[in-house]
Parts: C-alpha cells; structure tokens; sequence
DNA sequence: CCGTTCATGTAAGGCGTTACATGATTCC
DNA sequence: GGAATCATGTAACGCCTTACATGAACGG
C-alpha cells in the first residue's frame, strides 16, 4: 500500500482535489495513514501521466484554481489490481518506546514528563476519533468495515491512555 | 530515531555484533521498532568511520568470522544527544485497516479472511510478547521503564486480538 | 540431501519527509 | 497587523527495503 493506491481508493466515490485528499488523510486515515502534499502532489501528477486520473482546472473567486481528479477505467483496474494483491505487514515505530526501553539512562522526572505529553497526546487523538465516530455515525455514512475500522482506532487508542495513566502512577510511586 | 540511535542504545550495556544485534530487534523490539541487515550492516560501518564506535574481529572455529562493536566515548555523547531531542511521534501505517475502510469493494468473505488472518497473526506476536516477558521477569533482567514498554506491547496486542474477534463475529452474523 | 543457523556485506531502487516558493483572502 | 485558510508545486535529501552474493557446518 502506497499513496497511490489509497488515493485510487478514494476517487472510488468520487473525485477530489490533492488539497481535500489531505484533509481526509489527516482526519480518517490519520490512526493508520498519512501522507504529505509533498507525497500528494507529484503522485497526482504521476498517476495522470500513467492515465488513471484526469485532471480538470477549476477557476474560483477569491481564491487559488483548484485541480479535481476524477479516476479513469484504467484506475478502477490498478485499484482492484491492488485490492488482489498480499496484504502488506502493518508497521508501527515508536519513538517514545525506544526511548522508555532505555529509560534507565535519563532521570525519572524526564521519563515520567515524555509519558505525561505522550498521555495528553492520546487523549486528543482519542476524541478527535470519537468525535468523527458520532459524526458519521449521525449520516448514516458509514459501510459496515469502515465502522470496525474507527473501532479498532478508538479501542487501541483507549488502551493506550488506560496503560499510560497507569504506568505514570508506578513510576510516581516508586 | 533512526537505526543509529537504536544501536548506541544497545551498546550502552553491552558490545554486539551486526547478527545479534538484528535478533535483539526481532524479539525485544519487533513491536515498535524493525531493521533489516541491509540497514544494520551499512550503518556500523558508518558509525565506526565517525568514531562512535570500534570494530574488534574474532576469529571462530567452524564458523564465520565476527564483528564485535563496543561504544566510545564519542558514540556515548552522540547517544545522549538523542536523548535530548525532541521526540518524533509515532508511526503506524496498515494495509489492513486501509483495505478494511474500502472493504464495500470486496467480497463479505475476502474481508473476514484478511481479517482472521490478522488475527491470527496478533495472536502469534501477543505470544510471544508474554514469553518475553516471562523470559525477563525469570531473570529480574528489567528496569521499570523496560516493563511498561512490554506492558505496552501486551495489552495493545490483547486489544487488537479481542476488536478483530468481534469483528469477525459480528461479520459473520451479517 | 536439504533446510536452518551462523555471519557479513553491496547495490539499486522505492517511498517518503522537510523546507522552500508563491500569493490572495478572511477572520480576529 | 498578523495568523490561518485556501491552493499547488519543486528539490534535496533521508532512510529503509529487497535482492543478490558467499559459504561453512549442523541437525534431521
């Protein structure tokens, strides 16, 4: 799975500028994908020059020209190309666990202060999750496999903030 | 944090070789951090050129010759420089979950295969994520922080390992 | 006999990030 | 007046993966 193939994916419903597709990747997607306009923008325009998308050049008021890209059958083709393809192996790199694996190194303050901002962290993304959850829940939007999807996300990001909580307690009582 | 922070890490207790070093990150890391030869090797010769490390060759019986490396001065101050940093966040990416958000373009059994696959899989790692920390409390090998890593490590895998049981159960049903 | 373990390395390529560049409008 | 939003792009660089190359010994 590359950005190609998540913005083939996409462009499934329909179609999008490269400045919207950020948007989705930043509130969707942002448990388990990202990527930056610095991805976004050259792979749109590979994938026009492979003839998966089109583009077309919208003119607005007051505003910047927008470019929506619409999928073409070549696209819906290396879509389900991919779909048939291995499942990759998941990836998780955890800067923060590294660093608690050689906590024996910094003073416990700092190790309690980098668990404490890490906490505070998941607690956001918690609710951001949570709060999409009832948003689309609400429009009745929502496919059966995109609901364990946000469910997934929220039930490890409550784990995350039970066992950070708890871990902070040890460490304070030590 | 990149391989290099993670491999002074390592050598703060002890000297390793390339090879061993490759299976500390295979069972003590796999949860949050992975390198491959291809990454591991490079980066010693690099470290060795810019003196954070020393190289020793031992000679075996039977067996290929070894490349010990142990930290230097150098490498102690360059380690302790990513100590000091600020902390990355974390990464996580999933074919799985990306596939499962477009799951309304595939067969209801194509997605609880990938699913049960999963599961599967996080059944495997939870394990062995038990036994290692069996392993280590055996020994009264670990530090506080090197237990809430673990801890960490296990109660995700347990919450992912139960969301995808329901998951299929409530598939199934459908 | 065949697969696994031990052991080190190179080369090419993929995929991504950050920083830079531009510039109008709108909201506080 | 300054920050945020809208909007698109490029260039340099970082970091990692996969595949290839080599080869002995040991266990079943």
């Amino acid at each position: 799975m590359n950005a190609q193939d998540v913005i083939l994916g996409m462009l499934q419903k329909r179609s999008y500028s490269g400045y919207e597709l950020k948007h989705y990747f930043e509130s969707v997607f942002s448990f388990f994908f990202d990527a930056s306009f610095g991805t976004i923008y050259p792979t749109l325009s590979r994938m026009e020059q492979l003839g998966y998308i089109t583009k077309e050049s919208i003119q607005q008021d007051n505003r910047p020209n927008k470019n929506i890209y619409t999928i073409t059958d070549r696209g819906q083709e290396q879509f389900r190309l991919y779909l048939s393809s291995g499942i990759e192996k998941q990836t998780f790199r955890s800067d923060l666990l590294m660093r608690l694996y050689f906590g024996e190194f910094v003073e416990r303050d700092v190790v309690i202060k980098w668990l404490q901002d890490e906490l505070q962290e998941r607690e956001k993304k918690l609710a951001q999750l949570e709060a999409d959850k009832f948003c689309n829940e609400a429009d009745k939007n929502m496919t059966a496999t995109q609901r364990i999807c946000i469910q997934i996300g929220i039930e490890s990001s409550r784990t995350m903030v039970r066992v950070l909580s708890e871990s902070i307690t040890s460490l304070e009582n030590l």
